[in-house]
DNA sequence: TGTACATCAGTGAACGCGCGTTCACTGATGTAC
DNA sequence: TGTACATCAGTGAACGCGCGTTCACTGATGTAC
């Protein structure tokens, strides 16, 4: 019967996790607050610095949560493809769950790629977690390189970017192009721009169905990237 | 001599605008009070009310600004193309001028294409200035068109946005076929989507130089277009 | 098995700070006769 | 030109609210002998 203190400390944590995340969809990241967390708790305010150190840390944890969830997504997302030659299927994939996380989990999908929150700096700890969803874009490109497939426009890239890609290609073990590096970088930002101006009101009397549209051009993003 | 009175408002009213701006700079759109703004001005809190409404009309002075801001950068870009007939250099000039905007004019953009500020409803007021800067695009789409030119690969479009597109051509009095349409809004939101990465800090670690890649990752998306 | 001590969750008060907005007021500027 | 009245910028106090964080404390749970 060792911990019923134990237990007790892991169900109130998670309850801290699950009043966060509520808080989060509520009032944002920037409204955060950790009296707030204590007062649904039912604790006094102060009672919560036996859980959490202090707010920074709270948010740093939903971030890496954050992270770490939609990188789930994107793998999921990609190991759903049975036919693994099939880059441009896997990449429309990838890209059409990115984006039902973003529609379903708003406050983290701000969280992580939208505005930073003032006068929280992320720590190290977070740098991590961030690769998780970019790994799997990242492995399309290796794969289609490794199929002798390009994309339909080489980019004329200026020295520096050469130099850094390649740089950056060594220092991860990556095996993708410089010129392919640049491009898929780009329409990482694409998808990431596309998500961004739907949540954040942009298509407003422009596009009805967005989905439709993300999808139709997230699929030509995979033949302009060479992916068929 | 009438108007010593107007003459030292509308002083006043200047003071408000650039010290809201430079506010902004400090402590982002979340963080703006009018108290602040008052203590700067170094009058009593209650006397800013003399000059505006509330804290979210002041908001929505800053976001219709912001957009008229970045709308004439926009215009102003592209008319500094002689050659009309390069709408590559011109779509690269608008793009380079846009992010450049943004880096230096870092809370505005996140102010008008950042996480909205929650709470805060944006009045049918902000519509107008916010298609400004999008209006340049579409001109490059139109004449695009108009010269016989195609996108490279062009979309599967579904029916529905089909629809959506041809209405909203109706409606504005735009000559670009739904293709092309969709593909330069995907576009917009890929130079957007790419500026965000930058200014968010998502190419930490991974491009050291990023107008270099930018401006070629646009340059890039402009022959996808078909604008070359 | 029982007792003594250590651990730790939660309390309650406090510090020092912030905010938007209202309201009755003073005193200077502007205007109409 | 001078006076009476209207306008309006700015004051000062207040309402009612929020926040993060510290600190001495009580009382229950866990542990070592």
């Amino acid at each position: 019967m060792a911990g019923i203190r134990e237990r007790a400390r892991a169900e109130t944590m998670g309850e801290i996790h699950r009043l966060a995340h509520a808080q989060l969809a509520e009032v944002g990241a920037a409204g955060l607050s950790l009296r707030a967390i204590a007062r649904d708790l039912g604790m006094v305010s102060s009672a919560i610095y036996r859980y959490v150190p202090s707010r920074d840390d709270l948010l740093t944890m939903l971030i890496v949560e954050a992270f770490d969830d939609v990188g789930v997504v994107a793998e999921r997302a990609d190991a759903g493809i049975a036919d693994r030659a099939d880059l441009a299927a896997r990449w429309s994939a990838v890209a059409r769950a990115v984006r039902e996380w973003a529609l379903t989990h708003q406050p983290q999908f701000e969280l992580v790629y939208g505005t930073p929150v003032r006068g929280y700096v992320a720590p190290p700890d977070t740098i991590a977690p961030a690769t998780r969803s970019t790994a799997v874009l990242i492995q399309l490109l290796v794969e289609a390189e490794a199929q002798g497939r390009r994309p339909l426009v080489g980019p004329a890239l200026p020295a520096v970017t050469t130099v850094e890609l390649t740089a950056l290609a060594e220092r991860t073990g990556i095996t993708v192009s410089p010129a392919l590096f640049a491009l898929g970088i780009a329409a990482w930002g694409q998808m990431l721009g596309c998500i961004s101006i739907e949540l954040f009101g942009h298509l407003h009397n422009v596009i009805d169905t967005p989905s439709a549209w993300f999808d139709a051009v997230m699929a030509t993003a995979a033949v302009t990237l060479g992916l068929t």
